[in-house]
DNA sequence: CCCCCCATGATTGCTGATAATTTTAAACAT
DNA sequence: ATGTTTAAAATTATCAGCAATCATGGGGGG
């Protein structure tokens, strides 16, 4: 007999859901007893998320408790230049050994993910699976893992770029521009097109952060 | 009052050791008590370091318990693109954003390391030692990290490339080149030459495995 | 009035015990 | 001999409680 799917998920992902919705913020700090409390378990697989967590950087140390991670500016522009590298790298390696299949199911996500522009917050979704998807395309376990890791830092970003005006358009064309690239199995045309929509993506990034701490002096 | 450097490292750091020197290869499995006994301490810091070990990738599920990873000969080259490629980029920002100090630290390992060429354990850890040199050089904490996390999964790897004859001396040769490269600020030499170095070192381990693997039959 | 010291409470680190699950192996039937 | 069922052993997952450490705040002392 299957088992019914829990709606009961183990700590480390209940953890990571209330980081990604916002339940905890950068620089919040995480009460082993309080997240045992809050999720009816005891503190000893708490405790094992966290340190998953940990070794992951989504939390980092304050003397001895954890906290949630925080982004600076530079460490920001340093995880910039590695997921450009490492999402560059999976474009080229797509474009080499992608399954015409695996294209056909790019291209698609490209056509659908057009109905989505009104909703930001769809469409940040729909740029993971599409991302996610290249990223598999690639064949390459390894590159799929550090992906997984740098994506996962990209959590404790709050705001999405897609919600900018725009830039949910130019973003949807760059991702055509990579499909193509990739069709045609044009490895280095595939890496400089995703180095541009992460370039691009990054930019915009910038610019809504300078307004947005502006707004705030 | 300094505290004497105990001698009782973290359980993390004596699996890892264990797993190092060979105690636990890749295919055995990690029983949690009798860990516990090995090391004197109870299940639950040896739970903690395993799954540590587990979300970086040195120890893998088998049902419900941990194996040392393995890795086959796909998975070897699946990591030694992903590898390369930041190997590459550590290079090519070290040559931009290197501090002169740096840079004659690396000069002189290469220098130092000489005097090592007829062990190969020493050659494997100045190799070691130098590669982290240049990580920190790019001044990138995220590649670093990134990198330290490749370096951890090749741990499993019972050999090193270096003890093949010759070897040594090829790799202190391609270390040069690096250097150079860095000291003249070519970002795009020290990534060739990065690439260079470990696109030999491979080669090499393919040679040898495969030269192994027929006199196993 | 301000600063330092100590006591108190909060929080993490660890232990031993218990529950749940899986693996092992042994007896049995085919 | 081989496959299958069932019971026992081993192992992992979780828990509640204790010990150690750290932060906080409330008095003295200057």
């Amino acid at each position: 007999m299957q088992m019914l799917k829990s709606n009961h998920k183990d700590a480390y992902a209940l953890i990571l859901d209330a980081i990604d919705i916002g339940v905890y913020k950068p620089g919040d700090r995480l009460v082993e007893s309080e997240l045992a409390d809050r999720f009816g378990v005891s503190r000893t697989p708490i405790r094992e998320a966290l340190q998953r967590l940990e070794t992951q950087s989504l939390l980092t140390r304050d003397g001895r408790s954890l906290i949630v991670a925080s982004l600076d500016h530079n460490q920001l522009a340093e995880l910039y230049v590695v997921r450009t590298e490492l999402e560059g790298l999976a474009a080229r390696l797509a474009a080499r050994h992608a399954a015409p299949e695996e294209i056909r199911v790019l291209r698609e996500m490209v056509q659908e993910d057009r109905a989505l522009l009104g909703d930001p917050g769809a469409l940040a979704r729909a740029n993971r699976r599409f991302h996610k998807q290249i990223h598999l395309a690639s064949h390459n376990r390894y590159l799929v893992q550090q992906l997984d890791l740098v994506h996962r830092s990209m959590a404790l970003l709050a705001t999405t770029s897609l919600a900018v005006d725009g830039r949910g358009e130019l973003a949807l064309e760059e991702h055509e521009a990579i499909v193509s690239a990739i069709e045609k199995a044009d490895g280095e045309a595939a890496y400089q097109a995703l180095k541009h929509h992460l370039s691009a993506a990054f930019e915009t990034r910038l610019k809504s952060d300078a307004t947005a701490a502006q707004a705030a002096e």
